[in-house]
DNA sequence: TGTATTTTAGTTGTCGACAAAAATTCCGCG
DNA sequence: CGCGGAATTTTTGTCGACAACTAAAATACA
């Protein structure tokens, strides 16, 4: 396969510190993966990175293996990584998975949020409404990821949380995929249905918590669907 | 041709097929881990491990990151790791997740079981069954446990079933702690629910698995709950 | 004797190198 | 010109070694 020219330049000084190899090329990867940088299907050569990030390969390959068992990247035996494509025949299952956690998520902040963990919600709820007011795509995807982590944070259940936020980051991958450079109106009807959810909360009412996760899962799920039948027709081999 | 290996025994000959060797320590810590054998809060030392299976650090390295990313050891930086404590003062969020996830898995096993599915969960319930007549402790943690991840595959999605499977890993080590050398008559009654959630899925009853679902987490919250406050008499001081 | 500081031992994180396996190229033969 | 197999190249999995860092032991000092 070709190289390409725009790698993007991470050359970090000799000066690091002693623990922070791994972590640092992790969270490099994971970014990269995330914003579609290294779009699925792509091979993760390991001593191009290693020579990209001033490091030896055996902290490349901790980045790797935390990524693989995180289901970001697939490492065929004795061959190389690649980063996970996205499974579009099972896509019902990530609705599934992600409807349900939205709402459960939800019912426990209205449970369990303490004023510290509203004030972090309204500062994400903040910047997902500044970044559709700029209609900035990709700062869109990135801050409902985190209001959203954000209140289930809040719900205090660290099993549901680690779920919910490889399923959002599962989906900040596909949205990221259609949002290359399109936008419509949709993105104000989240920013009401966030006040609504935020508004729920805080008067610790479950149950309109739930309706409201439910609600907002089905209009993602569904913006995600109509998506891809859009991008279906391209499809049609003449 | 490929060379035929022996039985896994702890100590293997320097014969060893080239991908496995992460692969193998891994599956030894994790087995040692929910068995008990290395009780929380063990220390791990590498180059004992090192030395025990006749391998170089870093596949012993690789297969504690990928422990650490499912939660199973915590490694402080620069420090040794150590397997994870359970974390007894916030049980509850365990118990929540675990009887959402008996709910959610019984409810999809029973809309999308094959007779394949079935029979593997039927094979595993005879084990159950067979290690509660031998009263075999040890073996009805593990064979529980397998019936009821066997139930979450029958449900076909990978997010519930890895959330599930990890759930069920930390019940068996919650459940280990007070089996140790004690038994009841309760298991009997679990013989019956799982045989009543058998019926259930194969009859698609959706509603019923749900409710089975939750009783039958209710049973095992109650359970455990018992035992740690029959054991929690021991810790008054005098 | 108790406390602070230095020394020492031990463990982890990183490195470069080497061997096995796969991918690729090269070459002989039909 | 195409194809099968051997040789080469590339990439991964593993190894031993060393530096950085932590914890404990030993020493100095009030």
């Amino acid at each position: 396969m070709a190289k390409r020219s725009d790698t993007p330049a991470e050359e970090t000084q000799p000066e690091r510190k002693r623990g922070s190899g791994a972590q640092h090329v992790y969270e490099v990867l994971r970014r990269d993966i995330l914003n579609l940088t290294l779009p699925p299907g792509s091979l993760i050569d390991e001593v191009q990175l290693s020579e990209r990030l001033n490091m030896s390969r055996t902290p490349i390959r901790e980045a790797l293996v935390r990524l693989a068992s995180e289901g970001l990247v697939s490492t065929l035996p004795n061959r190389s990584t690649v980063v996970s494509n996205i499974d579009f025949l099972n896509l019902h299952t990530f609705f599934d998975a992600l409807t349900l956690m939205y709402r459960v998520t939800t019912r426990l902040a209205a449970e369990n949020h303490t004023e510290a963990d509203m004030a972090k919600i309204r500062a994400c709820q903040a910047a997902f409404s500044h970044a559709v007011d700029t209609q900035d795509a990709q700062e869109m995807i990135s801050t409902n990821r985190d209001f959203h982590a954000a209140i289930a944070e809040a719900g205090r259940n660290p099993y549901f949380t680690g779920l919910f936020c490889r399923l959002l980051d599962e989906g900040r991958r596909l949205l990221r995929l259609y949002y290359l450079s399109f936008d419509d109106r949709l993105p104000h009807r989240y920013v009401v249905e966030h006040d609504e959810m935020i508004a729920a909360i805080e008067a610790r009412d479950v149950a309109l918590c739930d309706r409201l996760g439910r609600t907002h899962a089905d209009q993602i799920v569904a913006q995600i669907q109509q998506m891809i039948a859009r991008d279906r027709r391209h499809d049609i081999p003449l």
